[in-house]
DNA sequence: AAGAACTCCTGTTGGC
DNA sequence: TGCCAACAGGAGTTCT
């Protein structure tokens, strides 16, 4: 579920409560998720601190001292939740912080010498947690062929243009390709192209001349992506269904989308009296305006 | 090599 | 009310 502005804000919610601090318990209580969990996981992170907390693409990565890295994904339905060190279980026996989620699918539990703890729920299981040796991080096959990060200097028309050169790949499946650029997904990559105005039926390669040079609909793209991402963190990321900020908290950004699972409403262009549609492609639901996006 | 189809898994929703 | 199909913020694997 979650897309860069999600795991952005989950990753600004967890920083304060695991930089820094040693983990001085893990529990695990399943072998895997997508993948098995690394192979004897408690031990290798238990008394060890966590140097620092970052975000690539869609992944949450956290250097641990002593040379290795976790690489975290959320997949579908993962989420993180804090409980504070200070709360405590109330007559009841239950926590003042629930998680919020249904405590059977807790499959890992990481307690701090803080006494904070850091659950992480996930009913689908698509999200996973490996770890690699921090020096043959950028090599890991799940890193290495990444796209760049939207929001850094690495996106721009003239790379879209050269990765969509010849490509006969709709414009849609296109972004949604990590290799393409790293962090979008099935929201804003409908909402980008509803914002530059084009179609997600388009051919990607509509992005480059002949010359390979970047196309006007490339450097429009590159601006509507930055855009969207942008006020979506801000807005602490999109709650529907599953998604909460590690806090608890709900983002707000899903009151913003003009196309996203907004079939049969109306267009929100000014002047415009269509309504949105929904397509299917490669699986997947894409909505846009056939007036606006062309 | 690129692209499409299939796969993992559980939960929720809408139609009959 | 129940039953069943469709669908859900992803992406690796397998096929053509």
């Amino acid at each position: 579920m979650p897309e860069l502005p999600e795991v952005e804000t989950v990753r600004a919610g967890l920083a304060p409560v695991l930089t820094g601090k040693r983990i001085v318990r893990l529990e695990q209580r399943r072998p895997n998720l997508r993948f098995p969990f690394p192979a004897n996981f408690a031990r290798r992170l238990e008394g060890r601190r966590i140097e620092n907390l970052y975000r690539r693409s869609k992944y949450l990565i956290a250097n641990i001292k002593g040379g290795e890295s976790l690489i975290m994904h959320l997949g579908m339905s993962g989420r993180f939740t804090i409980v504070p060190a200070d709360s405590e279980a109330d007559a009841s026996g239950s926590f003042t912080f629930s998680t919020g989620a249904n405590p059977k699918h807790d499959h890992v539990t990481f307690r701090t010498e803080d006494g904070a703890t850091v659950t992480y729920n996930d009913p689908r299981r698509f999200g996973f947690m490996v770890m690699t040796p921090t020096a043959e991080f950028d090599s890991h096959p799940l890193i290495r062929d990444l796209g760049p990060e939207p929001l850094g200097n690495a996106l721009h028309a003239g790379h879209l243009a050269s990765r969509a050169l010849g490509r006969k790949a709709d414009l849609k499946a296109f972004l949604m390709d990590q290799k393409n650029v790293a962090g979008l997904g099935n929201i804003y990559v409908c909402e980008a192209l509803y914002r530059a105005g084009l179609s997600p039926k388009r051919v990607a390669s509509c992005l480059a001349k002949k010359s390979g040079a970047p196309t006007g609909r490339a450097e429009r793209l590159v601006t509507t992506i930055r855009e969207v991402l942008s006020e979506a963190i801000k807005a602490g990321g999109s709650s529907l269904r599953d998604y909460r900020a590690a806090d608890g908290a709900l983002g707000y950004f899903q009151h913003s989308f003009a196309v996203y699972g907004r079939e049969g409403e109306p267009c929100r262009t000014p002047g415009c009296t269509r309504k949105v549609q929904r397509i299917v492609q490669a699986g997947r639901s894409t909505f846009y305006c056939g007036t606006c996006q062309r």
